[in-house]
DNA sequence: CTTGGGTCCTGTGCGC
DNA sequence: TGCGCACAGGACCCAA
């Protein structure tokens, strides 16, 4: 389901929930999601405190006063939902329902101080949550081949151009390769390729110079409007306060297949690439 | 090392 | 209406 901008979107939403406040307790309605949560996983957690909520590459990860990070991914179809218990009045009307999802697919729930259930809901259970040291996040098997965050200053053309050098597969390809930018996925890279005028199809390699400075900017770009936007909206998802992105309004290619592209010359191709869809303009990208 | 393909899982929407 | 198939926002793992 997320990609980055709904992960941060679902994080702005996760924060008033969390940070700041003690886990009291961790339901888990089953031994796994996509991997078995780890031995003693509900027992570390109970009774830390979230003192952050941060979120890197997809990964969302709550810092605990115990030294140790909770790392959540959402997989697919992963969502959360909060809802405020009757003695949370503290802060009245702070907290709302998200829009139902099927409870069958509740797999864990996090009971917070004040009241409050943070409900992690994931009908193809390719999400997972994990726990380690925060001190030894460097060496995390999860984050410590990711590239650059869309928005930092080690993001840029000249870096593309260096990742992209001598590798050949398609371009589609390389940007979805966290190792070399963290967060996209199909969505925005198909975006992202369309406003660069870059085709799906060529190869990483002769993506240098100019072309690469033209798709950092469109990367950087486009995952800034739909964080603006909230995320995209496509079926069930929703921000964590049950907020619906808007990003999806403002696709040029992605789901578009035979609609005429803005160019007005000739209709939104979608081809498969490694077995998934790329939607692209045959005329404005090359 | 890189690259491509299969895999996990459930739900939905389409054509027949 | 029912059925089967294609497809879905991710990313690990292994073979070549």
């Amino acid at each position: 389901m997320p990609e980055l901008p709904e992960v941060e979107t679902v994080r702005r939403g996760l924060v008033p929930a969390m940070e700041g406040r003690r886990i009291e307790a961790v339901r888990l309605a089953r031994p796994d999601l996509r991997f078995p949560f780890p031995d003693g996983f509900a027992r570390c957690l109970t009774g830390a405190r979230v003192t952050r909520l941060d979120r890197r590459a997809k990964y969302l990860l709550a810092r605990l006063d115990t030294g140790q990070t909770l790392l959540m991914h959402l997989g697919m179809s992963g969502r959360f939902s909060i809802s405020a218990g009757a003695d949370a009045g503290a802060r009245p009307g702070a907290f709302v329902y998200a829009p139902p999802a099927d409870p069958r697919h509740d797999h864990v729930v996090f009971e917070i101080e004040d009241g409050i259930e943070v409900t992690y809901n994931d009908p193809r259970r390719f999400g997972f949550m994990t726990v380690f040291a925060t001190a030894g996040e460097d060496d995390q098997p999860f984050l410590k081949s990711l590239g650059p965050e869309p928005d930092s200053n080690r993001f840029s053309g000249p870096y593309l151009s260096e990742a992209f050098a001598g590798r050949r597969s398609p371009v589609k390809a390389g940007l979805l390769d966290q190792s070399v930018v963290a967060g996209l996925g199909n969505i925005y890279v198909c975006e992202a390729l369309w406003r660069a005028r870059i085709s799906p199809r060529r190869l990483c390699a002769s993506v240098a110079g100019a072309r690469a400075e033209r798709l950092a900017a469109a990367v950087r770009a486009v995952i800034a409007e739909a964080i603006t936007a909230g995320g995209s909206t496509l079926r069930d998802y929703a921000g964590a306060d049950g907020a619906m992105g808007y990003f999806q309004h403002s696709f040029d290619v992605y789901g578009r297949e035979g609609q005429p592209c803005a160019c007005g010359k000739t209709r939104i191709r979608r081809i498969l690439q490694a077995n998934r869809s790329s939607f692209y303009c045959p005329v404005c990208q090359r």
